[in-house]
DNA sequence: CTCATTGGTATGGTTTTTCGTACCAAGTAC
DNA sequence: GTACTTGGTACGAAAAACCATACCAATGAG
């Protein structure tokens, strides 16, 4: 499940049905794992700057609330994408940034960011 | 904003923060518009099969249901990602398949399945 | 005549997300 | 003592998403 893959190779297999018909498809449990409003604005928030801080994501993600940024960033870090790093200080400060699990989404934006060019007017 | 960009170039602007600090960022307006729990895997089962069959694309995403399928399905008609062709029939029969503009995003899909294959155990 | 077929629509209800507001702790500046 | 700071929590309400069920039209097969 770890080989390479080029984008021809991706292009034959997704036609010939070979990804989803077993259990193993690589693409449908990432989908569901990024879905939310706003999971995937805070990666790529951390893809633009790493780490912020809470008050800085929220400024960047308004009108996000406190308890969607909070409940999101748990998630992120529940599933390994987002680190948190909490400094003793008074009053708090805590980063968050982004893993090397959670960096590695970079191509998918990057994809992302070209249909973007060619179709967003 | 049609310039092709490479994927160095990409990384370079998106931590200077070039990309969203005015309001043409070309991601987020994407993400929002693949929001839902079915647009991007109506999308993807396109990407493997197309055209496909009202009847084809529900058995394929079971357990969807008749009014999820057809509104996910309107709204990617609407975006102009999918295109739908009726044949005046009995029993009726509708095809659904990607526009062009739908099967340019098989380069994010590209991009989820390296992720998935890299971290889905 | 009856039943099955396909691609839906209509209705209302339930569940999940999301939001708004208030609140907290523990220091620091005034 | 008072106000301000940050990174949250807790709670209920509102909104959105989602689901189950029933129904339809028009024909063909039996």
């Amino acid at each position: 499940m770890n080989q390479p893959m080029t984008y021809e190779e991706f292009q034959r297999r997704v036609s010939g049905v070979i990804l989803t018909e077993n259990g193993n498809c690589p693409v449908t449990p990432v989908i569901q794992m990024l879905q939310g409003k706003w999971k995937l604005q805070i990666i790529y928030e951390l893809c633009i700057q790493s780490p912020m801080r809470f008050g800085e994501l929220k400024k960047m993600l308004h009108p996000i609330t406190n308890t969607m940024l909070t409940n999101a960033l748990k998630e992120l870090e529940r599933d390994g994408l987002v680190h948190r790093e909490q400094y003793n200080e008074i009053p708090p400060r805590v980063e968050y940034s982004l893993t090397e699990k959670g960096r590695d989404l970079l191509p998918v934006f990057y994809a992302i960011s070209q249909w973007g060019m060619k179709y967003i007017p």
